[in-house]
DNA sequence: CGGCATCCGTACGGATACTG
DNA sequence: CAGTATCCGTACGGATGCCG
């Protein structure tokens, strides 16, 4: 892709809004459990092995994180590293741009966990009522 | 609920990397490009009615609307009422737990609008090197 | 260790029709 | 207007097996 190219979708405006929007997309891809996990978890311990994210990441089978990985670096979010040991070692991190998100949905992440008393309160009270 | 019981939940600590937490499953429903979009619309234009919600949202069927906007009320971060007009009239607004969640998700949502030539670059370079 | 390929059930979500 | 109910295809994601 050339200057020019970029230069012209630089005037855009993206509008998630709309349904045939790339960012409606994107935002659909950013909107995904498996995503805020792996963001959340690199950028709270920096660069990762695929085991150590496994391990952190409880429960999520080998499909999706490779998956979600594998999304997160076509998408520039994140820099996969593979250093030819044997048996080989893969290191994921965040790249500048990812970083750059990483601290929105870990903020998501942190308000579920900090505000879950509320959430099962208001759910309490709303099986009452109906 | 009692505020004992309440007290009791307080003590807790909810880590969303467990698979049984839940606030795992709350991130889950969090995360959602719908919840995304409909916290996103009621925190930028503050109260709005059902159909507005529908016409902000291009190409949100009313099933995936109304469940969403449902969950939202169930779990205490949007409040729904009924003017009983004819035809009736449903307006739908951020409580304050909402409101504390809506500037995360409408920060996210912006990101990917205002991100979405470097993701696009990033993927052109992917796919060219793969 | 860090994958990929395949099979397969389920549940997510669209389309349609009907109601207070 | 703002839903509810039902049907139904698809695609998400788990389980398993194999590989460099």
């Amino acid at each position: 892709m050339t200057a020019a190219q970029r230069r012209e979708l630089e005037k855009i405006q993206f509008d998630a809004y709309l349904a045939e929007c790339k960012s409606r997309e994107l935002l659909e891809t950013l909107s995904s459990k498996w995503v805020a996990l792996v963001l959340s978890a690199l950028r709270e311990k920096g660069a990762l092995r695929y085991s150590e994210i496994a391990r952190t990441i409880a429960g999520a089978s080998q499909k999706m994180l490779t998956q979600t990985l594998r999304a997160l670096e076509r998408d520039g979010l994140v820099s996969r590293e593979v250093e030819p040991t044997v048996p080989v070692s893969v290191t994921y991190e965040l790249t500048p741009l990812g970083d750059s998100l990483s601290g929105l949905v870990l903020s998501v992440k942190a308000w579920a966990e900090a505000n879950m008393v509320d959430v099962m309160v208001a759910r309490a009270e709303y099986d009452d009522r109906t």
